[in-house]
DNA sequence: TGCATAATTACGTGTTTTACGTAGGAGCTA
DNA sequence: TAGCTCCTACGTAAAACACGTAATTATGCA
């Protein structure tokens, strides 16, 4: 087994300094550094790597978008992002942009072997504290939810008709689709606008988003 | 330390079987178990619970349903989803109920201590299985897409009037907003469903979602 | 610099959808 | 039976949408 090359980049060169006294040399190769995306492009152009460690706030060229450029350009290169905890927002991001991994730059040196080494096998990585952040996501917040005011639930058919809307069905589709007047169709729509406190159809959407009211979209 | 109060609901016998068998009643008790969810909400109005351990996939009442109750009725009980492989669909939706934990049915014995304990003590627990499945929705996925026909690039008004379709505003507000007319407004937004291949506004809503465009949604 | 192309702006006209008021029949329950 | 909610549906006016058209900037690139 080979070393894994690693492509290092970070703006700051003391974070880069600190993660090679990570990784022992028998096992890695930090084939190149860079300071920003652009300049890790460049790199990429011209020498071979295995694993990309990225950080995510950047000049020039942030770490979202060089994980997008590089997933489009360099399909078998792995990325591995690498943050501070405050950034969490841009978790999704960088995973939706093709990040196989995602680590925190206070991470213990073992934990950085072990994304690294996973990411270079094809697997995935992320560290507990990502893990939670996406969780967090998913799972209902005791933030005071926005649109609280008067929590009317719907009846059946106007949950079929929200639903259909939010097929992206216009009013006469629906109505074919249930048997009944397009008319019909529009005053239902207009009680759950009603109801839901919505002002139009994109709301409605958002509003079925927000509650996971429907498993398909 | 007193031992954790369990509420084991699943409808096979075997399974609790198994479960109990993993547990040492030096440190959980098992208070109770119940063929199903409707039989848990009984057994948690009588008896004093720490954690709920329950399946999914349950007649009379499934465990997403009995999660959501318990959630609502009994905030300060823990529940640790335990289910099957094939049942990962319903992760979001159980965790969406209010499911501090989650674990496969073929988890070790030390993987079920630590999700109970951790849950119990008020942290979460996703068995790595879990996590993965959550996090290939935020990967992108090797499918191809749906929408991928004829992909054109909006411009940058096209993606600010989309922006604010997606806030749910009127034409009438969004042209108040760029100072444009109306007119124009509706000329952006055609372009825009044209590009897009969309309906409508509820289309433009979930086109925008499918490929996360804006943050603040 | 200049021209081709793309982006942004906007209107005319006809159709569809939305806003708001209204209302009958079905079904359930006190 | 009276009262309630739900589902159904219409009238009218305003807003939004569909489709065609077109003028005024920007912008890239030869």
């Amino acid at each position: 087994m080979s070393k894994i090359k690693i492509l290092l980049v970070d703006d700051h060169m003391m974070i880069r300094q600190g993660l090679k006294s990570f990784l022992e040399p028998e096992l890695f190769e930090i084939t190149a550094e860079a300071n920003n995306g652009k300049e890790a492009l460049q790199i990429l152009e011209e020498k071979n790597i295995d694993v990309l460690v990225t950080d995510i706030m950047m000049p020039e060229m942030d770490g979202i978008e060089l994980c997008a450029q590089v997933t489009a350009d360099f399909p078998q290169l792995k990325t591995l992002a690498l943050t501070m905890m405050n950034e969490s927002h841009h978790i999704k991001k960088m995973l939706n942009a093709g990040a196989k991994g995602y680590i925190l730059k206070d991470c213990t040196q073992d934990e950085l072997r072990q994304a690294i080494t996973k990411v270079n096998e094809g697997q995935n990585y992320y560290s507990s504290e990502v893990t939670n952040i996406i969780m967090e996501g998913l799972t209902p917040q005791p933030t005071p939810k926005k649109r609280l005011v008067t929590e009317v639930p719907l009846t059946k058919r106007e949950k079929e008709i929200l639903h259909l809307i939010c097929k992206e069905y216009s009013n006469q589709e629906i109505a074919e689709q249930l048997f009944i007047s397009a008319r019909t169709v529009e005053t239902h729509k207009r009680n759950v606008l009603e109801k839901t406190g919505c002002k139009n159809a994109a709301g409605l959407v958002l509003y079925s988003l927000e509650r996971k009211l429907f498993d398909d979209l």
